[in-house]
DNA sequence: AATCTATATGATACAATGTATCATGTTTTG
DNA sequence: CAAAACATGATACATTGTATCATATAGATT
């Protein structure tokens, strides 16, 4: 990710910061740039830890859980439960509404791409959990997989 | 669960587990009855507790991990990665082949249910996946829901 | 601008989850 | 029985997450 891409994607998330009354401080803002600039996830202590080697100051881990809650609540941010891990969301800078986000996790070398899937699909894992009487209420899916990469290594 | 039916998940545990050259060692075993008596999922150190309190012994941590980690490769327990929890398989005295499970879990009461869904929508899924270059390795699916009985509550 | 209020962050302590390591039992097998 | 393989215990520690109270900062009101 290029500087440029990064200003637009800030830019972007302003906008929706602010839309829904929320305020995207200095802080927020450079752990979400942080997450966009990392390759891989990054767990709470980790975002600390590279925000405390970048600026030479000290961010208490609870902050940086309460910065995270904030990201994920405005959906800049995703965290991944099986991973205890949080990555930036690719489309911030899309304009197509927002759709609930699944999850490629490389079960090798941890790296992890989003993807959306088709609506039927969605539509009819939902279905079946009506089936079982449940209701669907979060339909991220976190899939363990092998990315290109390792598929060739292990093989 | 009453104790005639858990007698005969035992004995199929026991065949599972010499099948593949493990032993369901009494530790093991008295586990994994714990497990499938408890209504909900329970983290590593919720079933310490509750070994210590039913034998007034002491089981550390660590075994209790190492075991979790024995009956789950035996896929006599499911780890659901998104609690941090563990549950008896469900299919344990069926007879037929053990499918990949599906997990629906309530977000309010955190009751779990274990359901199949339909090969063809696992396969559609992993169809996704591969045109994303990755490769699904498990399909175990922990899908976010509300249970019959929250539905109605928080309705 | 001074003050008030809501929001955001810091600091400390602690709880919960998970692992590394070395020691000790317990089966199985030759 | 002895050796090897497997299973468990004990201790210490690493990682992840939360409770609580204090402090700082931004916006609104006067």
């Amino acid at each position: 990710m290029n500087q440029q891409e990064l200003d637009k994607i800030i830019v972007k998330a302003q906008a929706i910061c602010s839309n829904s009354g929320g305020r995207l401080t200095e802080k927020r803002q450079r752990i979400l740039e942080l997450l966009l600039r990392s390759k891989t996830p990054l767990s709470a202590y980790e975002v600390a830890d590279a925000y405390n080697v970048a600026s030479d100051t000290s961010m208490p881990a609870m902050s940086v859980y309460r910065i995270l809650d904030f990201l994920e609540a405005e959906l800049l941010v995703h965290k991944l439960s099986s991973e205890n891990k949080y990555v930036a969301c690719s489309h911030i800078a899309c304009d197509h509404a927002h759709r609930v986000p699944q999850f490629l996790i490389c079960g090798s070398c941890r790296n992890v791409k989003e993807i959306a899937i088709p609506k039927n699909i969605v539509d009819e894992l939902a279905e079946q959990v009506k089936t079982a009487g449940y209701k669907l209420t979060n339909s991220q899916l976190e899939l363990q997989c092998l990315c290109e990469v390792c598929q060739v290594k292990v093989a």
